[in-house]
RNA sequence: GGGCAGGUACCCAAGUGGUCAACGGGGGCAGACUGUAAAUCUGCUGCCAUCGGCUUCCAAGGUUCGAACCCUUGCCUGCCCA
């Protein structure tokens, strides 16, 4: 028996951090079936299989995904391979490259390593909608196609934003809401999750469920999560992102260097952790707080803490981390005479790698970004005398870190 | 198919024969200030180099002592007409 209580919980979860429930009335009627028949509901969210490297915006959709499969419901996570080997209609003039079905694949593979750092692997229902689109024929295309008009979708936001800066459209991407959309037929999806950009091609799928035949899909949709400028939703190509497979450093240097602001965001669509207590605490120690939390679910316990100490090390500390991020070593080879082993500041920087031309390095220098062993560099004609044995430590601009040695002269096998 | 307007550095956007590596804004980077924050202020932001040089303004040609700017063709985009 299904008590009011069971469903209240069950709908809190759900419910937790979403932005709008198309209908939530179905929802709940769907959900108390669900539990009174012991038929879970069939879930689905769509990928994108071009961007293969989840970020931890991506992660808002899997964290509700997680949500519905905790309740036992059904999860399908669905790559939309077939609409990205067309190309996708974000971006006015670069034309997507499309892609094999070997880099698919690839992708795909990329996929499951990181989402099944949340979702269970055996619960959890891979799908590709070329399985079904590929098979279909022109013709059943067409008539998909009928089944909704122009002036409809030039309702959807970008579309019709475009259209009035005269921009381009191109007639493919009208494609790409009803394939979509179509994906939840073929699919029969109960519910689909979608970011709040999303809602119109979520909508679409209620359209054509009902043209087949079907019960139309309750549609959620979930915030969009900035990025780290705490501005533009994150994403690649904002390069405002933080990777579910930064290094546990990375991430967590990331994590520390977004606004408070954001932060409370981050809490609010990351983690489950009580938003009044957060408030409580220091700015600082929420944020180390969050940083060590997400580091961990990617990364682990381990991870987590070492993340924390190189960020104190690097940053808090100003010193030198364990792990540089760069270790130049020289050849005798690399000057001019074995008598005169010395190398201009900048050609030592640009070697690092940590900088993407010389000019950029005399930049550095110039502005006073530059320091050797906690010595500030401004001298562009500063020339570095490296003698064997001694391991000279680079600092480069805020947070980068390089060590500079002569390569071992004992050990030197030419 | 015809007419018109455009294509400038990461993005937006000035420039319309030499003084343009190219105004301005955004973004990015750096310095100061800090809690590596945010906000703010300042500087830098094609490449190589000591003066100086080299490669850029959709592409390919052309005119010219000299072109991002003029001409031709092509490609791309938007609008209007069919």
């Amino acid at each position: 028996m299904i008590t009011q209580s069971d469903l209240t919980q069950h709908l809190t979860l759900i419910l937790r951090g979403t932005t709008e429930v198309i209908q939530q009335q179905e929802l709940e009627t769907r959900i108390r079936t669900a539990l009174q028949e012991g038929r879970p509901l069939r879930i689905k969210a769509g990928f994108d299989p071009t961007a293969p490297d989840l970020h931890l915006g991506h992660t808002v959709l899997i964290q509700k995904l997680k949500h519905f499969q905790d309740l036992g419901h059904e999860v399908i996570f669905l790559i939309g391979d077939f609409t990205g080997m067309i190309g996708d209609p974000t971006g006015v003039s670069e034309t997507r490259v499309a892609l094999t079905k070997a880099q698919v694949q690839a992708n795909a593979k990329t996929y499951e390593r990181q989402i099944f750092k949340t979702l269970d692997p055996l619960k959890t229902r891979i799908e590709f909608n070329s399985r079904w689109m590929e098979a279909m024929r022109a013709e059943e295309m067409v008539q998909l196609c009928s089944h909704y008009s122009v002036a409809r979708m030039l309702e959807r936001d970008d579309f019709s934003k475009r259209y009035r800066d005269q921009k381009p459209i191109s007639v493919h991407e009208f494609l790409y809401p009803l394939v979509q959309g179509y994906d939840s037929v073929a699919l029969e999806a109960d519910v689909e999750l979608g970011g709040t950009d999303q809602k119109f091609n979520l909508l679409v799928g209620r359209d054509l469920q009902r043209a087949f035949g079907q019960v139309p899909q309750v549609v959620i949709t979930m915030p969009l999560l900035e990025g780290t400028d705490g501005v533009r939703k994150m994403s690649k190509s904002f390069g405002n992102v933080i990777a579910l497979e930064d290094t546990p450093e990375d991430m967590f240097g990331k994590l520390m260097s977004i606004s408070d602001e954001l932060m409370v965001r981050y809490y609010e669509l990351l983690t489950s952790t009580d938003l009044e207590m957060v408030a409580q605490l220091h700015p600082m120690e929420a944020k180390m707080a969050l940083a060590t939390q997400i580091v961990e679910q990617y990364h682990g316990a381990d991870a987590a803490q070492q993340g924390k100490a190189d960020f104190q090390q690097r940053i808090r500390g100003r010193e030198f981390p364990e792990h540089p991020d760069s270790c130049l070593v020289l050849y005798l080879s690399d000057f001019s005479s074995p008598d005169d082993l010395s190398m201009s500041l900048i050609e030592v920087i640009a070697r690092t790698g940590l900088v993407s031309s010389k000019a950029e390095a005399r930049r550095l220098i110039v502005q006073g970004a530059i320091e050797i062993d906690k010595e500030r560099q401004q001298d562009v004609n500063t020339l570095l005398h490296v003698e064997s044995g001694r391991q000279y430590r680079l600092k480069v601009g805020k947070r980068k870190y390089a060590t500079v040695e002569l390569a071992n002269p004992e050990g030197a096998i030419e």
